[in-house]
DNA sequence: CCCTGATTCGC
DNA sequence: GCGAATCAGG
């Protein structure tokens, strides 16, 4: 299998939608994890989060802080938990908008601007962010592990599909990868994000002094694929 | 062990 | 340029 055009674009936007090597090579096809990272290299793409990638020492003037303080985020361990999750309480995909929010009217808008703790938040994957003042310009969502049927699908007609990713667009998930009905948002991104406004307020939401939360943070990809 | 991405190096 | 082999962290 040779790296056609379209391949390669397919690659950029998965690389880009934060979905992992394998899955890629998997959607791909005729690829192996290997080919799809050394390719990715090859074109330049931007390293994502690796296991094995030290924290580059800035120089200077950079307030960096040793101790970031771990997100309190109660991990649902997606993976390999398929029996107990049968009632539990699932952000259903990312709502469009209110009702579900605890906030207490705040708008949870995407604006650092505070001093105190640092503000954190999530990304789809339950990944903790950094604020864009902060260093760390391009984490990625987190991906659900293994495509299953991994087959293109039609059923997506007027969705907005991995092939429509571009960077104006927002790229919030929808559904599970390698389901018929699997898209992303499509909005117009709000300008520095990967996301719609939208979107940013579910991404990006300050860490509220711990009182009354109780709702879940929102979930990759609609939640855990219950099988 | 499993996973991940990074890198190397023969092709 | 390609990607298997290898490395290395979680």
């Amino acid at each position: 299998m040779s790296w056609t055009d379209e391949r390669i674009d397919t690659l950029k936007k998965m690389w880009d939608s934060g979905l992992t090597a394998t899955q890629i090579a998997e959607e791909l096809g005729g690829v192996s994890r290997n080919a799809v990272i050394g390719k990715a290299h090859r074109l330049g793409l931007p390293s994502r989060p690796s296991p094995v990638k030290p924290n580059e020492p800035k120089v200077a003037a950079a307030p960096a802080e040793p101790k970031p303080a771990p997100a309190p985020r109660p991990t649902p361990a997606p993976s390999a938990s398929p029996a107990p999750v049968a009632a539990a309480p699932r952000a259903p995909a990312p709502a469009p908008e209110s009702a579900d929010d605890d906030d207490d009217g705040d708008a949870p808008a995407p604006a650092p601007k505070r001093e105190g703790p640092v503000l954190r938040s999530v990304g789809p994957g339950g990944f903790v962010r950094q604020n864009p003042g902060e260093q760390t310009p391009p984490i990625a969502p987190a991906p659900p592990r293994r495509l299953v049927p991994a087959k293109p699908s039609d059923a997506i007609a007027g969705k907005t599909s991995l092939l429509d990713l571009n960077d104006k667009i927002c790229k919030w998930p929808l559904g599970h990868p390698g389901e018929p009905d699997f898209h992303f948002c499509g909005d117009k991104v709000n300008p520095g994000f990967p996301y719609c406004v939208a979107h940013c307020g579910h991404a990006y939401q300050a860490q509220l002094p711990r009182r009354d939360r109780r709702p879940p943070p929102p979930l990759p990809f609609g939640g855990p694929r219950v099988r």
